[in-house]
DNA sequence: AATAAATGTCAACAAGTGTTCACAAAGTTT
DNA sequence: AAACTTTGTGAACACTTGTTGACATTTATT
């Protein structure tokens, strides 16, 4: 198919400078994107879609797995980034869901791969990847839950309350992550309508808070 | 390792009697539950693990990929029963909470290779399995708003807010089995509290509906 | 300009893979 | 009892896999 040997055989082929470790990692991701799950994906066939031979993979990264918790860094990085800028410069309750759904909406989108990634390998095949998916997820949640105190309606909730609104908010996060992946086509007008259910949702969770206590 | 090659070898090895097809499933089904993804999972593998040659495979199945399929209809079939179950002898909305909560986590407990098989290829490698499992939610889904429209407390909602309602929940169900999957260890004790919790969550999902036509 | 570190290449290996084919042993039907 | 169908076997094939070791080239440091 590609060129399997030409004459002048042991020349560097095209592209000698600096990161061939983030090809590494965007060669898994774009793999991945349609078919395998990560370890379902082979050393070789990476190496074959970066154009590299097999055995300069080790010089980047000691084996898969270790390719596998970078995938999962590089993943959470940008979102890490973007929640704490939202958190940042929002006061209000109902503003800071309109503005975390939408900006989680967009990034998404953005990052489709990635995602995919995380979604797939949450409950897949290699520990460590599953671990630091977990150990990232945790640290978002509890973000969020810290966050949802310092609103006056949650005054005086216990950590316990607090801890299960938070899921609970999480949750929704998630499914329409998930939701948004399904989706074949970036139908816009679907877009909006998904958005704005999202929103219908989380505002849903809200108007039960208030009647909390009361119903206990 | 096993014995590789004994005397008289080509005698039928101990079990001839009736369904290795099962056995193939159920093969499969460890064999994911610690370890490997179904795309990472290997026809020699298995067979090894069930006790016959590989090519024996081919008398029950064309290839992993039908195999695939037949896992998702047997750990959906199960599922599906339950929940007609309760639905059936469950008048009001109080009561079908608890008793769905307290039915499904028992299923998934009792099941959970099952389970896990379902949240890994949610989203795992192989483009037929997911369809299929994504069939199947959509089937629960659907039945669930059905069951929510007949409940006063709705009677006059639109079809996209039952819909968005039954997301909802669904969502939470979603997370619990998720959340009673990462738990190692069985704790009785964990266990209640898991319950307890997920409770309180649709509990304070309903009690956000009387108050969510005013603020629309 | 000389030296060291990083990065990439090639050849080779033992092992595992899916699938084929012709054959053998059971189970079922006639 | 004979014929047929189902299920399992063993050998062989053409590939792909992960990892090694010794060697080449590029880039950075002295």
């Amino acid at each position: 198919m590609t060129k399997t040997k030409s004459i002048s055989s042991r020349v560097r082929k095209s592209v000698p400078r600096g990161d061939t470790r983030q090809s590494l990692i965007d060669g898994a991701l774009k793999l991945l994107e349609s078919n395998k799950s990560f370890d379902g994906l082979s050393l070789r066939e990476l190496t074959r879609e970066v154009g590299i031979v097999p055995t300069a993979f080790y010089r980047h990264f000691p084996g898969m797995d270790e390719l596998g918790i970078a995938l999962v860094d590089d993943s959470f990085r940008a979102l890490r980034q973007i929640l704490e800028d939202v958190r940042k410069d929002t006061r209000s309750t109902e503003k800071l869901i309109v503005e975390v759904v939408k900006s989680l909406v967009r990034h998404v989108q953005k990052h489709k791969p990635r995602f995919r990634f995380i979604a797939s390998e949450r409950f897949g095949g290699n520990a460590g990847v599953r671990e630091g998916i977990r150990r990232e997820m945790r640290l978002v949640h509890s973000e969020l839950a810290l966050d949802l105190a310092r609103f006056p309606l949650m005054r005086e909730w216990s950590a316990a309350d607090l801890h299960m609104l938070s899921s609970l908010i999480m949750n929704a996060m998630v499914a329409i992550t998930e939701e948004i992946l399904e989706r074949t086509a970036t139908d816009k007008n679907a877009e909006k309508e998904l958005m704005s259910m999202a929103e219908k949702q989380l505002r849903l969770i809200l108007f039960g808070v208030p009647h909390w206590k009361s119903g206990e």
